[in-house]
DNA sequence: GCCGTTTTCGGCCCGACTGTTTTCAGTCG
């Protein structure tokens, strides 16, 4: 997949032309072709093949001889020769919150600053006050932002999101003043990283609210405060948004939170070609406020079907929106149980009863306890043996449990080779076979490839687990051709599973659309290893649902005669 | 640099907050 590599050019490209103050709207169509470069779901190599990289929007003749060039070279000549005009150094300025483009010209032409280094020199010298324009708080502000940058480390996970966004809206939601509260922005489109929160409030005292809001206690700095919008950072070095509106403008405001920009964009372009004006207030015609209480309300003035958040990417939504062919996602209520939890047995936490019991209590009506096969030690695998007596307290519990079946399962391991940890004779005694890999991460893209082929070919295993093996601050994922993979899973009737857990997200959700673009089945799972991991469920429909999923995509949503008879190979 | 239900040329989403200014440019989302 070159798809990341073209568009970090991209990026690079629009960086460079914005501090040579080169035209505005040619560094946008850059950032706007390296973002829908990213979005895609299908690697660009095959569009480069069927001679398809115009349907790709934002990329015109230009680009896409500079996407096969990339492709080819592995380089872009255009960019080498771009970077020669200015220092390397002078890209990362951008970085420092409060210094944009204009600054980071000024700072180099001025004072002859090249990278942080010089900057914190500078600062430290007092030498930026020289520079007209330029005074005291300007100073402190890229002082702070230099600061913000060294510690802002990476984006936030969804959970971790979720909860930061939950310490405000909780004390917020108290106060009377506010009439309702939502967050918004890329934690409202369930993005697994979240760079920062925002919440919208409706409420006829704004400044209440944001006297509120900055001084709740996770607030370290308030970065700006004004009559109905302010920013702070809290303590965890969070950044939050927050903006007040009227309640007739909740709807608008909340479509123009939520982003995502380029969705922002278009819309906005739609309502222009309508003779409508779009912004955070509302729909205007001829400056007459028509629409806005609402989302879906601007959504029907648009003359297109609800977009639910997590499409909301600008990679073809809005197109089947116009048409109302958007895809019903998954919800949460339509699983009916986890095909992929450890017990006691292995190295899970809890009895087979206490997670049967947790699962019949949330709601679902199976379970398959999947422990670790016997080659994999470390994490208590089973032997053969042991595997006898797992199914008879399997047996008992499911004689105990009214409406609610345990079911016997296993996550065999993947050899090396391809093979499973199990013989088919003790395969084929399972209910549920999941399979995954555990080791050998570093083999090459072919043997990984194999591997997962073969084990697809397997006539008992119904699904693979965290199929790139990906764990968040810990390990990319492994280099396997994807398309390979769908294309075997398809014919064998192999489902695919979106492992819930939330370092894993693995499946992703551009890897989930592809998969169901090719007509693979899904498999949501959470890989619990104590009972209350059942949980992280919720984020693996997120994941599903940015990966346009519906109830019909997804093998746990069937009801357990139905999900036996469709696992068959 | 892209794109076309006004256009193959001339547009390109829109507004809040800040700092340094006496009316606005820069940054951000």
């Amino acid at each position: 997949m070159k798809n990341l590599e073209i568009s970090e050019i991209f990026r690079e490209i629009a960086s460079i032309l914005e501090i040579k103050g080169d035209n505005p709207f040619r560094v946008r169509a850059y950032e706007r072709a390296a973002q829908n470069i990213e979005g895609l779901s299908e690697d660009i190599e095959n569009y480069i093949k069927q001679g398809r990289l115009s349907e790709i929007p934002g990329i015109g003749k230009d680009l896409a001889a500079k996407i096969v060039e990339i492709a080819r070279t592995g380089k872009l000549k255009f960019l080498e020769g771009l970077k020669k005009t200015i220092p390397s150094g002078l890209l990362e300025l951008l970085n420092i919150p409060s210094v944009g483009p204009k600054t980071a010209k000024l700072l180099y032409e001025k004072l002859k600053i090249k990278n942080i280094p010089d900057l914190e020199k500078a600062i430290r010298q007092d030498k930026l006050k020289d520079i007209f324009g330029i005074k005291e708080k300007t100073v402190e502000n890229i002082r702070k932002g230099i600061e913000i940058l060294k510690r802002a480390g990476e984006r936030m996970s969804l959970a971790v999101a979720m909860q930061a966004a939950e310490e405000f809206t909780g004390v917020l939601r108290k106060l009377p003043e506010v009439k309702r509260i939502s967050s918004a922005g890329s934690l409202r489109r369930q993005k697994e990283r979240v760079r920062d929160i925002d919440i919208l409030v409706v409420s006829r005292r704004p400044e209440k609210v944001m006297n509120t809001f900055t001084k709740i206690p996770a607030v370290r700095d308030v970065l700006a405060k004004g009559e109905t919008k302010s920013s702070v950072r809290t303590k965890d070095d969070v950044q939050v948004d927050c903006r007040v509106v009227e309640a007739r403008s909740f709807g608008a405001a909340l479509m123009y939170f939520t982003g995502s920009k380029n969705f922002n964009i278009k819309l906005r372009q739609l309502a222009i070609k309508k003779g409508l004006k779009l912004n955070e207030y509302g729909a205007f015609k001829k400056g007459k406020f028509i629409a806005g209480r609402s989302e879906e309300e601007i959504f029907k003035l648009l003359d297109m079907a609800y977009v639910e958040p997590e499409l909301r990417e600008d990679t073809g939504e809005i197109e089947l929106a116009r048409k109302f062919k958007l895809p019903h996602l998954i919800e949460l209520k339509n699983i009916k149980g986890d095909l992929h939890v450890h017990s006691r047995w292995s190295d899970g936490s809890n009895s087979i009863e206490e997670v049967a019991r947790a699962c019949q209590e949330g709601g679902y009506s199976y379970v398959a306890v999947t422990d670790h096969s016997q080659g994999l030690k470390v994490a208590g695998g089973l032997s053969r043996q042991e595997l006898k007596k797992k199914k008879q307290e399997i047996d008992k519990v499911n004689k105990k449990l009214k409406g609610f079946r345990v079911l016997y399962g296993t996550e065999v391991d993947i050899d090396s080779n391809g093979k499973l940890d199990y013989p088919d004779e003790a395969l084929k005694e399972f209910d549920i076979v999941v399979a995954a890999i555990h080791s050998g991460f570093k083999q090459s893209k072919e043997q990984l490839t194999r591997r997962l082929v073969r084990a697809c070919q397997n006539k008992y295993a119904h699904i693979l687990a965290h199929p790139t093996g990906r764990l968040w601050g810990t390990r990319d994922a492994y280099e396997v051709d994807l398309e390979e993979v769908f294309k075997s899973a398809k014919q064998t009737n192999t489902a695919l599973e979106i492992n819930a857990f939330p370092r894993r997200l693995d499946l992703n959700d551009l890897n989930c659309r592809r998969a169901k673009e090719m007509g693979v089945k899904l498999a949501i799972d959470t890989d619990a290893h104590i009972t209350e991991q059942l949980e992280m469920m919720k984020l693996g429909i997120s994941v599903a649902r940015r990966g346009w999923l519906s109830p019909g995509d997804v093998i746990n949503t069937l009801t357990l005669e139905e999900l036996l008879k469709a696992i068959k190979k």
